[in-house]
DNA sequence: CCTACCGATCGGTAGG
DNA sequence: CCTACCGATCGGTAGG
């Protein structure tokens, strides 16, 4: 409570909160009072350093797609083998959800409460991560390495299903880690995918 | 508009529109006006139908998992192998959802908001559901079928989350029914369990 | 199912 | 970052 905990800029302290509560909570059901109240601050005292509500959601959004994308998009262009790529994006993906859970909730389900520019510019981010594992998909088709009567879109919505679904039942507390749920995670689809079994 | 659309008491009648309207502004989101004005009364004449918003929640939500749980649990004691019931489960699945996205969406993702008795009672139907995918999947190793080095839990969080995710792009206006995508998604989640390719 | 209304709470602002 | 406050809206109720 007396002990500081500002590393950060009071702003960034904010940010960090409103994730937490956010994805806790839901965007409409967080006040801008509750995370007033956590920040340690009166509520009128957080237009100081924000501009409203919606711009802290989108902040955590945009961040929070950015950094998935980067990610996939760096491992989607490599020229390593399909399933060597695709295996490390699965790995990276639990990575980052194990980093933070609520970061991840939020950029999952969230987003949906962003309005005009802010909103568009979400669907497309959405679109470039898909399209990062499609491209994956697709080249280990082409090369044989995966079944050529491969949904491709179904295979990609199932692999991005499995790793969404992560942050509702990871925890980091638990008895598997993120590097060694990653790895059975990406055992289990990468078979879904391939040629020939083990 | 000057049409009755009153096929069922008006309790049914609200209960469909709240489930379309949590489901795409989520349940905090959702005001009771908002329920009254789709339904076309004014907000105080709810009160006449239902006790409160928790209890349209509460309702919604149970009857909701009760399905997905009854599938289930029927298709997982079946002696069939465990691959033909995995199938059965899975096109079972992505069919309930087509049959209605929003009631699938409040069922996976508003029960957050119940409070007390209503929450554990969701608790206890979740873990039932999963555990009916866990006893195929046990049973489908024990008996061979399955690879011996397949994680159980994992497997069945993957299956689990791909079917989750479902909603988030499956249109029953699309040029793949319901029908086609569920035999589509079990053919890469079955290959990602079986112990031998194609 | 409507009229009329309750106390509480919402996101946000003016002025310091 | 606080004081003091705004108009709007919330879930719900009394009485008919």
């Amino acid at each position: 409570m007396s002990t500081r905990e500002k590393l950060n800029t009071p702003r960034e302290h904010i940010l960090e909160v409103a994730t937490h509560l956010f994805g806790e909570k839901g965007y409409t059901g967080t006040t801008m009072r509750d995370i007033a109240s956590a920040v340690g601050v009166l509520p009128g005292s957080l237009y100081a350093h924000i501009d409203g509500k919606e711009t802290l959601l989108t902040e955590i959004v945009d961040a929070g797609f950015d950094h998935f994308l980067a990610t996939a998009a760096e491992i989607a262009s490599t020229s390593a083998p399909a399933d060597e790529r695709l295996r490390r994006a699965i790995k990276e993906h639990v990575k980052a959800v194990a980093d933070s859970r609520e970061r991840t909730m939020v950029v999952l389900h969230q987003w949906r409460f962003l309005t005009g520019a802010n909103y568009d510019a979400v669907i497309e981010k959405r679109r470039d991560y898909q399209e990062s594992f499609e491209r994956i998909v697709d080249d280990g088709v082409e090369s044989g390495i995966f079944r050529p009567d491969l949904d491709r879109h179904v295979a990609v919505f199932a692999i991005l299903g499995a790793l969404n679904w992560v942050p509702e039942w990871f925890s980091p507390e638990g008895p598997v880690g993120a590097e060694e749920v990653g790895e059975r995670l990406a055992d289990t689809l990468l078979q879904g995918c391939m040629s020939h079994g083990g």
